[in-house]
DNA sequence: GTCATTTAATTCAACCGTTGAACAAATTGG
DNA sequence: CCAATTTGTTCAACGGTTGAATTAAATGAC
């Protein structure tokens, strides 16, 4: 499957699979960082050999070439009881390459800067209306906020290695924005917008820039901040449309073109409401962020998205009828919706992200119970519903982390680098 | 994702992605192999040295090895235009290794032997209504009519190097067949009640035996049927349930615990018929074979599912009114959950498969209308809705061609025999 | 018919990076 | 203090790729 890193930008000069000489160590040094990184303590190269069915002697030569290029650092060594050297533990390096998350959304703009280990060391958010200013305008802002989110990093000694925005709309080839109803653009070349304003050192293998829909962003958050391995689940957000990140076998899902996980047409009345996609009865009608203000009582109040969502879940939580059952309501036809989807995908966990994680203590009981009626397996394995990991903006965040992900994953175009 | 060949058997000793000097001898007998394997007209070394970005003198001791092992032959050289030495073409062996399909279904039993060039040299099937016969017997009926396809193979000088077996059903861990309602089965463990009936010679890291789901085999039956290269699609196939095969990036989509493809519990309309699953409004009570049969007023004559759709398709053919409206509505049904998982998945193809497809030409205009209509980018870029390109027993065809991909993915295995 | 030219395939010494074994380092525990 | 144990480093050897040289097999000009 074509996963997120592969979607645009700068591609590899593949082999077609073909391992050289040269590759050889170049794949190593992925196999033994990418073990650093899965580990939940620090592995020694004795580890690290066993693990990896490498020899010692070729582990520490590859782990000295990571020291060198300030991927790994060492650990003191622990205490050991019973004789024997006591070994160096090995960790990621909290001051060498790092991911820039930005995003743009209706009513914000937002950067964060996550380093190696995951951990989020800055994340600046501007409030602004976006909806009246141009696209050319909107990334200009955007590119201030990055340069004062770049300055600090630098200052922490940190190298942004790779930059993702996330927007909410269908991202088509090459970064081209085809189409962000919420914002307005239509066939936005973002890249090129932002070709004179470079937001990050040049890293061979990594493109500048990613751009990406939100809800994948959201979702490759999620799996980041989850455990090490091969996770699959849906990650849902809400808002006037409702998208879907899938994420498969620790992997995000993209589709042909870059446009799956349109779960908000989804049929769950097909004689019911019409909807703008053509159909009638979609998900989006029932479970969208307009539908369930409108069942609220809300109609027209024209709410900028996380507002709306953060007014309902007050209403819901002072105990008001029409919210409690508009959310009722939604969850229940959500959780239709979301029934096929696992049974169809065969998932494990759904995760209520983006507008409905605020909104999840409401959304969840429904939605668990559509899901445990309908889903064929639920009686033997149930399904996980949850709210997401991650907090605001969590597309920014997957965003950064993936960019990581990649230094991770191929180490060698960062290696390579003078200095 | 977790590929067919992943699901279950002998698992690979894998160091953990490590390359070993070993490593990359293998690597490369693999790209070479599946190189040729993918060539639209036979390469030549050099073509697969430029092809590959290995050197000549790397692709020609590699080739030697595969001429060796039996996996490739020369072809004469073809007449040049212009001065230079004439390229010997290679082309994939058809008399080395073979694929074994079977398959167990409500009424017949099938086996095929597929070679490496895809081609099907055998294909046995046997009619026999298996519901009153148990698990044991029909294996033993099944090992019988193997051991006739593997006589008829050696005769022609093939090794039958793994088989796979399609069966009606949920499978799990180990080839396990959890539940298979059409034949009576459950929980039944395939690979120990074939123990002591060997049906193909081994060969290390191949599986001597896979058992997977039929819909799940069809569909990759029709990934090898088409041309080289990551497709994507949805395959589905109607019976008594719906199921669906789901292709992604040239590989079978399995899911969490082998469960996928579940889409006859998509509701069409939460509020319609109970389902025996639990829920209402379920894809199988409008466009299951149960359900077109009591729509055509066939309800109760107990027709087993070919049958069935052949009865069903002469109706249709000789125009009758019940019968043609029924297809519609099944259609239309079909057509609005399909367009749900177009949305979904970005798919651009659907194919209609197993009992579908000899009612396609009646089915596929009201999918066509309700894709159309529903996916969202259907204006932009048209979903194919097609029928399948095998024919009868594709599960068979398609589980003999992914035992054969397997060793043209991982030749050293085979090429470790001795002799 | 001969030979220059061109392209494919093979051979070869050199190189890269892994390898198994030997050795050094750093402890614990008797 | 020293044997035993575990980790980390060093080393000559090896497997397999490599770029260049050589051989093979044609075409086409003369």
């Amino acid at each position: 499957m074509t996963a997120v890193w592969q979607c645009q930008g700068v591609t590899s000069t593949s082999t077609a699979g073909a391992v050289r000489q040269g590759s050889l160590r170049e794949l190593n040094l992925a196999v033994v960082l990418r073990r650093i990184a899965a580990a939940d303590r620090p592995p020694s190269r004795a580890e690290l050999a066993a693990a990896t069915g490498l020899t010692r002697a070729t582990v520490s030569a590859v782990v000295d070439d990571l020291i060198a290029g300030r991927l790994v650092a060492e650990a003191d060594p622990a205490p050991r009881s019973g004789a024997g050297r006591p070994a160096r533990g090995l960790v990621l390096a909290a001051d060498g390459p790092a991911g820039l998350g930005l995003e743009i959304n209706v009513d914000y703009l937002a950067a964060c800067v996550v380093d190696l280990t995951g951990t989020v060391r800055h994340h600046l958010v501007r409030r602004a209306d976006l909806r009246p200013v141009s696209p050319a305008d909107a990334l200009a802002r955007l590119a201030a906020l990055a340069a004062e989110a770049r300055a600090a990093a630098v200052r922490d000694g940190l190298t942004l290695a790779g930059a993702a925005l996330a927007v909410p709309g269908l991202v088509g080839e090459g970064g081209r924005v085809r189409l962000a109803p919420n914002l307005g653009w239509r066939d936005v070349d973002v890249p090129a917008l932002l070709a004179d304003r470079p937001l990050v050192e040049p890293v061979a293998g990594i493109p500048p820039l990613l751009v990406e829909n939100e809800a994948n962003l959201a979702a490759l958050g999620e799996l980041h901040a989850g455990p090490p391995g091969p996770a699959s689940f849906l990650h849902v957000s809400g808002e006037i449309g409702i998208g879907a990140g899938i994420v498969l076998d620790g992997a995000l899902y993209r589709g042909a073109r870059g446009w799956s996980g349109e779960i908000g047409h989804i049929p769950v009345d097909p004689r019911g409401r019409p909807c703008r996609c053509g159909g009638q009865g979609c998900l989006e009608r029932y479970a969208g962020q307009e539908a369930i203000l409108a069942a609220a009582g809300l109609a027209g109040a024209d709410l900028p998205a996380d507002t709306a969502a953060a007014r309902l879940a007050d209403l819901a939580g002072a105990g008001d009828p029409a919210t409690l059952a508009a959310l009722a309501d939604a969850g229940t036809a959500l959780g239709v919706a979301v029934a096929g989807v696992v049974n169809l995908l065969d998932l494990d966990t759904v995760v209520l992200g983006g507008g409905y994680a605020p909104l999840a203590p409401w959304l969840r009981p429904p939605v668990v119970a559509e899901v445990s009626r309908r889903v064929l397996t639920a009686a033997w394995s149930p399904v996980t519903v949850r709210p997401a990991a991650l907090g605001a903006q969590s597309a920014a965040v997957g965003g950064a982390a993936s960019m990581v992900r990649r230094i991770v994953d191929q180490p060698v175009g960062w290696l390579a680098r003078p200095g």
